[in-house]
DNA sequence: CGCTAGCTTGACATTCTTCAACCGGAGTGG
DNA sequence: CCACTCCGGTTGAAGAATGTCAAGCTAGCG
């Protein structure tokens, strides 16, 4: 299953690429100082499970590089992923132990972990870190609202068109600009893992990728690698409103 | 449509029934009197519209008495509930002056209202709030998820169930036990709520109702009133694994 | 007394899943 | 080097689950 070991460089905070966007993104350099301190990275090959539901978890952590997946798994083996995290996001629950979803690595990818008790001391007497922490988790709030919006309401190929200008629009954050005319990009996730996103068999995603192909919608370089030829076309079969709502 | 107007007694928070539960929950006596000056009581009837997406919203909010939803609303009239806010449930985004949702009152609904500012100036100065805020929005993220999985991966008997025993169980922990044997509670919501919830149609619901009664899983008193003779039963139409996952 | 809102039920249409076959590229072992 | 296999992906045919449209029921209310 592994490949190429990626070697991801460790790096000062003041040179971290999520430096701006992360936790830690308010705090001083005293504060960067004692987070430096307890922090420490790990890597994860593409399709490696980071941890189980259930687990005991003794770090949180924040996505360095890469892209991971957060899913649960009924008994029978339906599977729902119910977090996609990019770099910056975080990972862990302050004040709980366990892991509640499983969560794999769907790309290389690197986390900068903070060991859990000394972070959770920090949470509580640090504000700037407490507060971007209800402000990241508020925004994942408002992301898993608009996600179910997509599982309950959407049709397959608008979901199809949602997860592709979602992921689009989330690799064109991480440049600062804003995505239209034509747009290319790599997905980090496999057909099934799209499916697990999207609440879809992988056979409906194929199908459905065929068929925005066929109508000019996106264009093929790689099974993994899309181009958009006109992106207010893609956000036309979203099914959401002319000027993306909330965001 | 208003039928009585449902008069509900406002109270010293003291005396409130969420003052053990909502974002109050882990205030001192002073920091109560602080809350205490920047509350009011509002009112709202079964079916009444507190917000729309998009209004300016002055206050936040804990819902006090009865049942309120969140819901997303697309172009051509498809609907998804996207939070169900029981009493204690915080209602507005600190540092958000807009609604980001329609919130609609499902019963009768009592909230106690906390002016903006100055509730935003609290959770700066008083860690009692931020964190109880960071906690319940925590629990939120983690509901949300687990209705994904309903949403994406459940059949319409298994969505019927699970939000059955959604219900149930919130009812139960109002009370402080856990429900198991017969059980027997109110629907807070109409079937196209329900519908709305669940992601399906309001005759999906119907059926799926009329089936679990032909199946003896749950009995209808009123088209509102549920009895259910074996929790276990319930909870094993859900799809969930034994007991309970997460909780 | 008739209306309306909320709900139920039936018949039929549609969407998506299921099961199965197949394709092509990358690694592997003879 | 070649055959083999595995993985991720595509496509087809058939079936199941759910949605749509339409009719009808009941309780409460004007």
């Amino acid at each position: 299953m592994p490949h190429r070991q990626h070697a991801f460089p460790q790096v000062d905070c003041a040179q971290c690429p999520i430096r701006h966007r992360a936790v830690c993104a308010r705090c001083e350099t005293d504060e960067l100082e004692q987070l430096e301190a307890i922090k420490y990275y790990r890597s994860y090959e593409a399709g490696q499970t980071i941890v189980w539901a259930g687990d005991k978890m003794d770090f949180v952590a924040s996505v360095v590089h890469g892209v991971a997946a957060l899913s649960q798994t009924m008994e029978d083996g339906r599977r729902q992923m119910v977090g996609l995290l990019l770099p910056s996001d975080f990972i862990g629950r302050p004040n709980r132990d366990r892991a509640s979803y499983d969560v794999t690595a769907t790309t290389d990818v690197q986390l900068c972990c903070f060991r859990r008790m000394p972070f959770q001391e920090m949470l509580i007497t640090t504000p700037s870190v407490s507060q971007r922490l209800l402000e990241m988790t508020l925004d994942e709030l408002d992301a898993a609202r608009e996600w179910m919006l997509l599982l309950g309401r959407k049709t397959a190929r608008e979901k199809i068109a949602s997860f592709l200008s979602i992921i689009a629009r989330r690799n064109a954050t991480l440049q600062a600009k804003r995505p239209s005319g034509h747009v290319a990009f790599e997905l980090p996730l496999t057909r099934e893992a799209m499916a697990d996103y999207l609440g879809l068999t992988l056979e409906t995603v194929s199908r459905q990728m065929s068929s925005l192909k066929k109508d000019g919608v996106i264009a093929l370089e790689d099974k993994r690698r899309i181009i958009v030829p006109d992106f207010d076309a893609l956000m036309h079969e979203t099914g959401d409103d002319a000027d993306g709502g909330v965001y």
